[in-house]
DNA sequence: TGAAATGTTGGGGCG
DNA sequence: ACGCCCCAACATTTC
């Protein structure tokens, strides 16, 4: 073959890249392709952190690609039709992309393969959801044996992932679209978009001497630490690849050297597991996009309050963890995992609004944002979802707070109105007596707001609203 | 990857 | 010495 299209969607990268791998075996010159897609770029529940990680994501790989001899060729348009005009023009003999699962990316691959010759080389997740499946060839829907199923199958070690090419060859005179302008410059993100970057976490993570992969047992719901590897935004955009998380993680389990630290890894390489659920989720029931996976709990009457949403997503609740979390996500395009919890659990739970809703604006907001992951976790936190929190397992926003920020270092991170408030009153604060409050200088109700709703009450709305289904 | 409600146990104060 | 009560601490059940 003489030329192939190696179609970039969501795997950044050149380390450990199986579509780019086998376009430059299969062909003489690789044209390396990424088409901004209309109806995923200008889609309603796009954020524009994410994109701005992109942008500056593929001027990274662009800068990568040309020390290789190479360059990504960027077009704007729908993807059948764009590889379709330009399969025409330059004679390109093949395809080569990524799997991706999502509902809206199987559909678009399927129109495009009915145009031109499209291979899809490896997947988003290390394994392909129809390889993890029951016997009788049924998916599964409880986590736990999904991930006794899901390692029996080995994984590569870090040697056997695929090198970075030595070489591109590019045909010249190929036309590219200016990227669009992200908002802000890369060096002031909290996630540094790049392959480098995604490397240089992972490293730092599965090498720390302290904390890291070893420490992550512990730490990794601390929302007052930065106990998580941080790789969430890489490995949604494949700057880094499944495998290569997994190898990493595989690797330090064998380094362990006691079983403390042994459970610690195997927890974090849990965690990517979970991400592996639910991309099979997704893959075998794409409803759950629109709807609860439990047919029993797509009736809910939701109280869906548009005050009560507006406090949520501005941090302003009167609960400081919940408005903490929110507010880091609305500064930063990330929360902690914690957080999503707790904040998710608030929504739903506390405030009786349909998770759909909250599902939403995450992905309006999240640089990590996944279509996959993010609704497995709303489905996960309002019970409606395949291997879900029982509908009575409800959050106490307080008591969330007092374990995983005992002495409030995150709330008075995110909420400034907070800084001054004694440790023992953080999580309450509407519990200062009055002449603390002037003191301090909070006044609820006036500086920070009080409790919007009373938690022991909501919880027991929400046990009656489930419990009627 | 929860928390509240309820039940059980046992030590200590006390008459 | 004994029984009774209280209640913290822990366990179990329930939502």
């Amino acid at each position: 073959m003489d030329r192939a299209i190696w179609w970039i969607r969501r795997d950044l990268r050149l380390a450990d890249n199986q579509a780019l791998t086998e376009a430059i075996r299969q062909a003489k010159e690789v044209i390396p392709l990424f088409i901004l897609d209309p109806k995923l770029i200008n889609s309603r529940n796009n954020s524009e952190k994410r994109l701005s990680f992109l942008y500056h994501g593929l001027k990274e790989l662009d800068a990568d690609l040309r020390k290789l001899g190479s360059r990504l060729i960027v077009r704007r348009g729908n993807p059948a039709k764009t590889l379709a005009q330009l399969s025409a023009e330059y004679l390109i003999g093949q395809i080569f992309a990524e799997a991706d699962f999502s509902p809206y990316a199987r559909k678009r691959d399927t129109r495009v393969a009915a145009l031109v010759r499209l291979e899809l080389v490896g997947s988003l997740g290390l394994r392909h959801p129809e390889t993890v499946i029951k016997d009788d060839g049924a998916a599964y829907i409880v986590f736990t044996p999904y991930m006794r199923a899901w390692k029996k199958h080995g994984i590569p070690g870090r040697r056997e992932l695929l090198p970075i090419p030595e070489r591109i060859n590019t045909p010249d005179g190929i036309d590219s679209e200016q990227l669009p302008e992200p908002m802000g410059a890369s060096g002031e993100m909290q996630f540094q978009p790049g392959e480098r970057e995604a490397n240089l976490r992972l490293e730092r993570f599965v090498e720390s001497k302290r904390g890291g992969i070893f420490g992550y047992g512990d730490l990794r719901n601390r929302m007052d630490s930065d106990g998580t590897s941080g790789l969430s935004p890489y490995l949604r955009f494949g700057m880094i690849s499944a495998r290569q998380a997994f190898a990493a993680a595989n690797e330090a389990i064998q380094l362990a050297t006691g079983p403390e630290d042994d459970s610690s890894a195997q927890t974090w390489l849990n965690e990517l597991v979970w991400r592996e659920f639910y991309i099979s989720i997704l893959y075998h029931f794409p409803e759950v996009g629109k709807q609860s996976f439990r047919p029993e709990m797509r009736e809910l009457q939701w109280a869906n309050n548009p005050d009560d949403f507006n406090a949520w997503e501005s941090g302003a609740t009167g609960y400081p963890t919940v408005d903490a979390g929110m507010r880091q996500l609305n500064a930063t395009g990330w929360m902690h995992n914690r957080a999503r919890m707790i904040t998710a659990s608030f929504l739903v739970k506390d405030l009786l609004v349909d998770w759909r809703l909250g599902e939403a604006y995450f992905m309006r907001q999240l640089v990590d944002g996944d279509p996959a992951a993010n609704n497995g976790g709303w489905q996960w936190t309002a019970g409606t979802g395949t291997d879900a929190a029982p509908y009575f397992r409800i959050f106490n926003p307080i008591l969330q707070g007092q374990k995983f920020d005992p002495d409030g270092t995150f709330i008075r991170r995110w909420v400034p109105e907070l800084q001054t408030v004694p440790r023992e009153y953080i999580h309450q604060p509407w519990l200062m007596p009055p002449s603390l409050q002037a003191k301090v200088g909070c006044i609820i109700g006036k500086t920070y707001p009080g409790p919007i709703v009373d938690h022991n009450q909501q919880r027991h709305l929400a046990l009656m609203m489930y419990g009627r289904q």
